[in-house]
DNA sequence: TTTAGCACTCTTTTTTATCGATTGCTATTT
DNA sequence: AAATAGCAATCGATAAAAAAGAGTGCTAAA
């Protein structure tokens, strides 16, 4: 345990390196601390014994590790709070009550991602969570219509589909009907494989010419079903000065793209979590927050990504607000 | 004018540098040209001369200048006949009638981005000339329900809303018939301040409580006009060498995100236009290769956007093979 | 317990040296 | 007249050396 000096001293490293991306020096805090640059360095040494503490080189200023991260973020930070511009940017947001949830929460995570200059991930209940509650079809020239898919969660997509002239509009509200009757009620990642045993054998019976309209609805459950997250602020990343280097920056970026690694951050814990370097499966130069939400039965995860070195007390009340809200609704 | 053996030099020199990235001297060009590394040498100090090839420092091989790379495309270069696997790829997609116009364009795109390692950029008929042909909607649950905008181009969108629960499924339907009735035909850019000056006046005698449903439609309109292009491949960008560095890369990342500057790139001119380095008004580090599609009355661009060096015999070719295949739709 | 002082270490920057690739030019050959 | 061989010259890249600067660790004194 850290008495009350070597917490504040950390605490000054940490929240100086945070601001300035540089390794900080015993002189540098000896005004604030109140004491000689050696007293300082004493100080340091004992930090950095505990490994909370790091220097570059060996005769280098000292830079947080991991692990002083992890000790600043559980027993020294306080979330900090909300400014005025911060809350105000939010407000608007929040006292919007025409957005539905998905929207709602999409939208959080975009402003979010703005103001923390952050990477962030909406990772929605997953598919076999969301049941179709309805689909439907629009006309919209004679041979064009839309699927609309619409599940229990809210959630919505529609796609264009064109179909075969010969079919009447009375066969394609047979169909739609068909597809309601046997479907409704089933998880999105079943329902392809649903329309193709239950549905596709009893709907060529009644109706020639179904095909197109099967497919299409085929490859919009599919389509659903695949789609299973949110991403924004993607090139945010690319302007921490960490990243100054093409390897670390082309390491990311990939990363980013991988489907089944950003999939796999969901999480299950309650609270925010927060994942330092090592602690996280993306990668040790970066730092993942996230937290649940959970409102009207769906539940799903919002993450945010940055370089280990971020604003945590200030990011974390931003996360905190926003989570708050969207279980609010 | 050049002769021929000047012309097979630029050629290879050009076609070498783009395979390599590196400077290319006269020893690795005089086996091919048949002669001695001395006559290559003074070939090409009058390439040179002409501004065709450039030095990247007093002593070492050549690279093309811009100009160079300009007279290879003009001159030298024939479109290069796409191979099978090429071919491959993009007869399924070709063959695919169940696509939509927009969707079969994203989709074009997209599988060449990914073939060329290029961002590509789809500029589609601007929101003046795509008129609302219809709009719809679909109830979810109680109080939520799905907007859906139809233009004459085919163009769909769908928008979440939420509405007062004292609206009743007539007053619904009679607020969408009276939009339909006022909009169809607007241009989606004129969409919104229509329904304010036209529809909403009117609306209010009719049907209480419409206020939901008015915004909902409004800011459907709104956003449609607003989002004016689709980009695909937008980090292939970074993991090409000559964007080793960080600064041309957030310099390249940034331009990007610049939604202006994406959409000036709009072309009007008939053909496969090539803007190369400092010709394009995104950057000198890039090139940007465009070219219109016209089909059923609605015209855009396709854009594909790479470093200077890139094979352009190959990418042109597949430009050219997809808006071939667009206009053909 | 704190601090002043100083040697020591390591990075960063600058300088110097060496090597190798490639050119431009000149003299020679074809 | 055109092509080439030969060679000095130039510059990048790599390595080594030197100098400057920042910051530490340790010792001895306050």
């Amino acid at each position: 345990m850290l008495n009350a000096r070597q917490t504040e001293l950390l605490k000054l490293i940490v929240e100086d390196y945070i601001k300035t991306a540089r390794p900080v020096s015993s002189n540098a805090l000896c005004d604030i601390m109140n004491c000689s640059s050696a007293t300082v360095r004493n100080e340091m040494a004992f930090l950095e014994d505990t490994g909370l503490i790091e220097k570059t080189h060996i005769s280098s200023g000292r830079v947080p590790s991991e692990k002083g991260y992890r000790y600043y973020v559980d027993n020294i930070m306080v979330p900090k709070e909300l400014n005025g511009d911060d809350m105000l940017k939010l407000q608007t947001l929040v006292h919007n009550h025409s957005l539905m949830l998905a929207d709602y929460i999409t939208k959080s995570v975009e402003i979010v991602s703005e103001m923390t200059s952050l990477t962030a991930v909406v990772l929605g209940s997953s598919s076999s969570e969301n049941l179709i509650s309805k689909v439907e079809v629009v006309p919209v020239t004679e041979n064009t219509l839309v699927a609309i898919i619409i599940t229990d969660k809210g959630h919505v997509e529609h796609k264009n589909v064109i179909i075969d002239e010969k079919v009447s509009s009375d066969d394609i509200k047979k169909t739609v009907d068909l597809i309601n009757k046997l479907i409704v009620g089933t998880p999105i990642d079943e329902a392809s494989s649903k329309l193709e045993y239950e549905v596709k054998p009893v709907i060529g019976k009644y109706i020639k010419q179904s095909e197109a309209l099967y497919n299409a609805f085929y490859n919009a459950f599919n389509d659903f079903a695949n789609q299973s997250f949110t991403m924004r602020g993607r090139s945010n990343i690319l302007m921490q000065p960490e990243f100054d280097d093409t390897e670390k920056l082309r390491d990311i970026i990939n990363k980013f793209e991988d489907k089944e690694l950003i999939n796999s951050i969901k999480e299950d814990e309650n609270g925010i979590n927060i994942y330092i370097g090592s602690e996280n499966d993306l990668s040790d130069e970066v730092t993942v927050i996230k937290t649940k939400y959970s409102v009207n039965g769906e539940e799903g995860t919002i993450a945010l990504i940055g370089p280990k070195r971020m604003e945590y007390d200030r990011v974390i009340s931003l996360l905190d607000y926003i989570t708050k809200n969207i279980n609010d609704r």
